[in-house]
RNA sequence: GUGAAUGUAGCUCAGUUGGCAGAGUACCAGGUUGUGGCCCUGGGGGCCAAGGGUUCAAGUCCCUUCAUUCACCCCA
């Protein structure tokens, strides 16, 4: 019988690649703790409702991209594709939103798309969210891109480009949206690539973002977004601008970054790098006013980013392994003599002191059992072959140092 | 969903015009009958992704399937 393998996008992490993730995340609790962010633990299976009408019907990724499917109840459930439209109704069912008071969260885990791999994209990926609910303000705006940005300082990333943009709000966009339409049926449509004509119907601001050449030479002429923003998004998009500036930041405005979820409104930003393959973002947020209200909520408004860290871990130096301060070899090869449960104990011993290490089970010879420590990169072996044993005594061999001394087994009660 | 490349030892990969299945590394043992790393010697390890075809003979040529990778699309 042939064994079982995982499933196409999906991975097992061990050593180095599990390091990473942990130190991942044991850097954002500590950065996000000090911007007073709290960590929220949510459910990663969500009623498809929820998407459908967060992230929006026509986006791929509800499109075309879920992992849906028909629970025993006859529920239509799905794994989430993204972390937002989970933290808000979370948030909502809590009674944790309230205009005004913001609460400030982040989450880790796994989100699903159904999409083909490649190179910084898998179909189980993990992401690290924050959303800052309930500050329309746009210090709020540029706190979230702070944060983020001590936080990629702090995992020791750098060449990364952070990149800004705003998209309007509900009452200038359909007049950009109206202003971009008429600019591209003015042309001839035959220079635009055939995504490009379907995305005029669907979404025209994507568009801007298509990477064919003659799409992008139309999209130089095209009318820019912020001569279209109103005087609320104007000013907005300038406070936080002008902040970031002073935080020390430096960012580039990018008017044809347009994001893939529906309800970004305002300041956008992404994170790139060009390091890592054709997947160039690795983190991506905005300001989503009007969602919760969407969801069934109060009428709050909201910034919040996601972090992609397979990608993050692309970028990140290799994490060393620990090393452990024990082997406890037993070189007492004598039939059931037992050494073995001595050493057992002994062990026991010094990890209740707080030493770490492993036992051996198997005696062997002094050569194999050092070999076994040196492989294990550990500071010290601790001996016990026949006369140690017959003595009540266990060697303590320095692997650096060379050095040992023997010492009573009684010793360490 | 589309395109291309790649599947040979635990891992990284050679394998010529079709002719006995290989290296490095890792693992195990030995090189001082109680002392690691470096070095030397030896050893275990393989349905050559799977199935079919051509041939005296297939890891090698042909077909099918599966898997992986990279890219498109889109995004973290």
């Amino acid at each position: 019988m042939s064994a079982i393998q995982k499933i196409k996008g999906f991975a097992d992490m061990f050593g180095e690649d599990s390091r990473a993730f942990t130190r991942m995340e044991s850097v954002a609790r500590d950065i996000f703790t000090r911007y007073g962010f709290g960590e929220v633990r949510i459910p990663v299976l969500e009623r498809t409702e929820l998407f459908a009408k967060g992230i929006g019907e026509d986006t791929d990724v509800v499109g075309k991209e879920m992992y849906t499917f028909t629970d025993r109840g006859d529920r239509s459930l799905t794994l989430r594709p993204e972390a937002t439209a989970g933290v808000l109704r979370a948030c909502i069912e809590a009674g944790a939103v309230e205009p005004g008071k913001p609460s400030r969260l982040f989450a880790f885990g796994p989100m699903f798309r159904y999409e083909r791999p490649q190179k910084g994209r898998m179909r189980q990926f993990h992401q690290i969210d924050a959303e800052l609910l309930g500050s329309p303000e746009p210090q709020a705006d540029v706190e979230v891109i702070l944060m983020l940005r001590d936080y990629l300082e702090e995992l020791g990333i750098g060449d990364l480009s952070f990149e800004l943009n705003s998209l309007g709000c509900r009452e200038c966009r359909p007049h950009y949206r109206a202003a971009l339409t008429a600019y591209f049926e003015s042309l001839d449509e035959e220079k635009l690539c055939e995504d490009c004509r379907r995305r005029m119907k669907t979404n025209p601001l994507r568009v801007l973002d298509c990477k064919v050449p003659g799409c992008k030479a139309m999209v130089e002429k095209a009318p820019a977004i912020a001569d279209h923003l109103c005087a609320g998004c104007r000013d907005h998009f300038s406070a936080v601008l002008s902040l970031v500036s002073r935080a020390g930041l430096a960012y580039t405005l990018n008017p044809r970054l347009v994001r893939g979820l529906d309800y970004y409104q305002r300041t956008t930003f992404e994170v790139t790098s060009g390091a890592i393959g054709a997947q160039t973002a690795v983190a991506g947020g905005g300001r989503y006013d009007g969602l919760v209200q969407q969801l069934g909520g109060p009428d709050a408004p909201g910034v919040g980013f996601a972090c992609g860290m397979e990608r993050l871990a692309l970028l990140m130096e290799k994490q060393e392994a620990p090393r452990p301060d024990f082997f406890l070899a037993v070189t007492d090869t004598r039939e059931k003599s037992g050494a073995v449960d001595a050493a057992i104990l002994l062990g026991h011993k010094l990890r209740l002191r707080g030493l770490s290490g492993e036992c051996d089970y198997e005696p062997g010879s002094m050569k194999s059992r050092l070999r076994r420590a040196g492989k294990l990169n550990v500071k010290k072996c601790y001996i016990i072959g026949p006369e140690e044993f017959d003595a009540g005594k266990v060697t303590v061999k320095d692997m650096e140092e060379g050095g040992q001394l023997s010492l009573d087994i009684a010793a360490f009660d």
